[in-house]
This record gives structure tokens, sequence and C-alpha cells, in this order.
DNA sequence: GTCAGGACTAGCCGATCGGACAGTTATCGT
DNA sequence: ACGATAACTGTCCGATCGGCTAGTCCTGAC
């Protein structure tokens, strides 16, 4: 009877978000995304062609989003690169709370998320590590760039009791005292 | 021919660490583990009555170690505290890098390590998190620490080219900085 | 010598998963 | 009215996984 001409598809994907957050991607099977939204499993993969493609577009616009930040830093150094990276990471985390924790939770399975768009992951990392260190080499400033973005991202996918602004402000006075960028 | 008596059981564990850590818990299979060490299945379950129990027995050390820190940080508060886990879990997380990782990317899958001595992960991060804040209830505080443990624990679980030592202070020194305790 | 038991293995089983396919119903342009 | 196409489903299949069982082989005690 068609539920609706084409809403079973949002709902799809936002059924499998949440499945994939809450028990991984390898732990949520096909089936059990189809029972949840009430359809059929065969539903499913005739919207999805298979369940990598269905990570992927769930992936596509945090990535897109980050390349975009990475874009805005290319030609920032010293405090400013650093300065821009905690605040743009910051606002990433916290729009794409689920989509970043459901990447960094497997990694190791998605691996090959050839070409449908998902930037490479470890370099958009590296990118910002980069940035957040202001473009230096030093092992102090490498280890403290890498424990900020650490931070600003577990802190993002924990489910603090704190709204999204208090976080946000919490956040990059932290990240930016961990990087040793504190005055003005 | 029985290789050597029972080497083979320490070489099951040092194989399932190394292909946990690298393939994740449930990307890992029992023959996977086998074939690494060059025996059958049957024998890995000979040795280990069943997955979660090589899971569990390659998790114990840590946990063991974790639950001794917070023993020490118990009656400390303040600064004392905060200095006190930061210096401990950053010495921890290096020791039990592999481990830790392991633990924190597979947190859905195992969620029922029952009563095999795997102290409950959540408690452990509540009561580090509680010391580094200095016990305090601020939210500025509480994202702080949670940052500061996020940032050792990734930093740690991460395999940047510098010596333990370097690690160790560059990353105690950052977290306590995130925490705002740099004055002595 | 033999025999008990530890160490180890081949082979199988039930469950589950991703995916393929044929078929059914609904919608729409002509 | 009628085909074409989209939306959806029931069912089956091959692969894989965790784990069990029925053994084999070796060694050391007596």
């Amino acid at each position: 009877m068609a539920r609706s001409s084409s809403g079973l598809r949002e709902r799809l994907l936002a059924s499998a978000l949440r499945l994939f957050v809450q028990h991984g991607y390898r732990g949520t099977s096909l089936a059990d995304i189809a029972a949840d939204v009430g359809c059929s499993k065969a539903s499913l993969l005739y919207h999805f062609s298979n369940k990598k493609m269905l990570l992927a577009e769930l992936l596509l616009p945090a990535s897109w989003e980050a390349s975009k930040l990475i874009a805005r830093l290319e030609h920032l150094d010293g405090r400013a690169a650093a300065v821009a990276a905690t605040g743009g990471f910051a606002d990433l985390s916290l729009r794409f709370r689920r989509e970043i924790k459901l990447l960094f939770d497997n990694l190791g399975d998605l691996a090959s998320l050839p070409e449908l768009g998902v930037e490479g992951v470890e370099d958009i990392g590296e990118q910002l590590i980069d940035a957040m260190a202001g473009r230096s080499a030093e092992p102090d400033a490498r280890v403290a760039a890498l424990m900020a973005l650490s931070g600003i991202f577990l802190t993002s996918a924990a489910e603090l009791p704190y709204d999204d602004e208090t976080l946000r402000e919490a956040m990059t006075a932290a990240a930016l005292r961990t990087l040793g960028r504190t005055g003005a």
C-alpha cells in the first residue's frame, strides 16, 4: 500500500544511523534496520544497493563539511590556524556527533569506502592536527594538537547533560588551553 | 607434534590481542586467530572456553591496574587529585595501549563482561573524570576533565613516532593545561 | 607394558548475515 | 483501458561464524 511515496528512505537512514551508533556497523544487521522501521529487508536493499552504500550515504554530509573546514584552514598558520581549527572542529563535532562517532567507532570496518565521496579520514585528521599545532613540527605541539582533537571529538560524542552552546564554549576554551594558546 | 608444551596459550593471547586491536573484536574470527598462530580453531577453544573468555583474559590486567589507580585517588581532591589522576592515567594508557584501545573500540560489543573481574568500564571512567576535575561539579571542570581523559587515551592509542617518556611528559603537561592546573 | 590424562585436531552443526531474484501491488502517462 | 515503471515483499542461497563432539597423539606414572 506504499505507506508514503518516499518517506521510507529517510526513515531508513534515520534508523540506520541510530542503530549503527548504538550497536556498531557490524553489530547492526540489515534485518535489524528493516524491522526498526517496519519494512522488509528486501525493501531496504531496494533503496540502498548494499550495506556499505547505506553507511556511505550517512557519512557523506559530514565528510563534505570537514573538507570545507580544511579548505578554510589551508592558508592559515600559527595561532590563527589553531583558533580556527579548534572552533571549526568543535562546531563540526557537535553538529555531526553521531556521524563522527560512527566513523571513528568503525574505522577498521570501513577501510574501503572507495570513491563514494567519503574523503580519506586519516587525511582529514592529519590536516586538522597540523592546523591545531599551528603548523609546528615540535613533538610537544603535535601531541597537544592530537590531545585537543581527541578531547573535542570524544566530548562531543559523549552525551553530557549540557546544551550545545555551553559545550562549545567549554570545549574551545579547554582546547586552546591544551594548545597553549591562552593569551589574546 | 606439540610444538611446545604450553607456549601455545601465550602465543594465542598475543595473536588475539594484535588481531582484536587491528580488526576489532567482531572483525576477528576464532579461525583468524588460530590461523595466525598456526593451530586449529578447536585447539584455541581447548585453551579458552569461548571467545568472550579470551577477550576477558586480555583485559583483566589493565582492569586491575585501573582499579588500583582509582583506589589511590580516592582520598585526594582538588589539585592533588587532578595531578595524580593525570599522571596515573598517562602511565596506564601507555603501558596498556593496545588493551585500552581494544576496550574502547568495542565498548558496545562487550556490554556483558559479567563477573570475570573486568570492572565496570563506565565506573572507572567516571571516577577518573571526577578526580581530574578535582571533585568539582562545575560544567567547565567536567568538560575539561573529559577532554583531558580523552586526549590522553587516544594519544596513547595512536602510534606516534615518539618514545614513551617523551609522550608521557608531553601528555601530562598538556592535560594539566587543559585542566587549568598550570601553577605549581 | 600399559594406561590415564593433557594437548591437539578434523569435521560437523545451527544460527546468522548480506545479498539475489522473481513476483506482486500501486501509480501514472498516454 | 492499458502497459510501463516504481515501490515493495517473500523466499531462497552461499558464506561465515562460534562452538561442540569424537576422536588422535604424545608423555609420564606405575
